[in-house]
DNA sequence: CCTGAAATACTTTTTCC
DNA sequence: GGAAAAAGTATTTCAGG
């Protein structure tokens, strides 16, 4: 699953839809400066080849109620795989979990989770993570602020390859 | 900016965009119990309350020959808030930091970045990071697997608030 | 591989109940 | 919140360069 081939054109329409989501066809059509018919073409293509993984809706956590971001690394004891498939399988089910990274280093995992409060943290800490067997160690991190938010993937390295 | 009044419904349609971003109007009334004309009012509200950020495309980082993916913590000297504004303002342009949040903890900031390889993400650490005023400490740790890929909050937490 | 045009099918939007 | 009508767009296909 490497790179397949971009054209130009390809990377403007996976960087608008970055952008922009919802953009009808004909819309993107015209940002790339294409018609409707090949723009569409190329569109199905990047889909169903899967570069574009989802389209999705980014809301706004503290307008939820959820005012506190958090990393918190975890690691587990040592005991074969069985402690890791276990905490994979919990994790997927954890709301408060967005993302979850095997990682590198000292610390075995790292979750980005959100809550509603210390409280709300404080009892996914002790009721869920420190709960679950082979958790062997938590440090967490709060968010102060969020200095650059994005889901939006660079594609400029890949305009080299190209004519 | 507290959490707002929402009724089931509306957590339902958040719960439904968070997934699938381009469904119409008819298609999100549909999975949502209602006809299209509330469920279109409802949207926009929602959006324009700005509980609904963005609509976006997620792409494969493999697919575009991102298979790097990397945390890396800087600390900064501290010297006032001049190299906090500096790098701030630099992180923002720097493509391959996906995500910047400002933390409690050991480290100032957290980012999350791609790469195509070690090299490109070497290049990064010695010719930006490092050469950027004021950074002190750069410790970095890479993606073994994503266990958990989300981009959808959590919502259950405001069904308790409703009837 | 793109353009353009034409037909078809949907969606959005509005008004009223 | 629902229904229906009207207007506006999008999608899709096909012929041609």
């Amino acid at each position: 699953m490497p790179a397949q081939h971009f054209d130009k054109t390809d990377l403007k329409i996976l960087a608008t839809l970055q952008r922009d989501g919802r953009l009808s066809n004909v819309e993107l059509a015209e940002t790339v400066a294409l018609s409707p018919s090949p723009c569409l073409r190329r569109l199905k293509q990047l889909e169903e080849s899967g570069v574009i993984r989802q389209y999705v809706a980014l809301l706004e956590p503290a307008r939820l109620g959820l005012g506190l971001q958090a990393f918190v690394r975890v690691s587990l004891e040592k005991r074969g795989t069985t402690y890791a498939k276990q905490f994979s399988e919990a994790v997927s089910h954890w709301q408060e979990v967005i993302n979850c990274f095997a990682m590198t280093g000292e610390m075995d995992y790292l979750l980005q989770v959100y809550f509603e409060d210390l409280e709300h943290f404080s009892r996914f800490v002790m009721d869920k993570l420190l709960q679950h067997p082979g958790v062997a160690d938590v440090k967490s991190s709060f968010v102060l602020h969020e200095v650059k938010r994005s889901t939006a993937l660079p594609l400029n390295h890949l305009e080299s390859i190209l004519s």
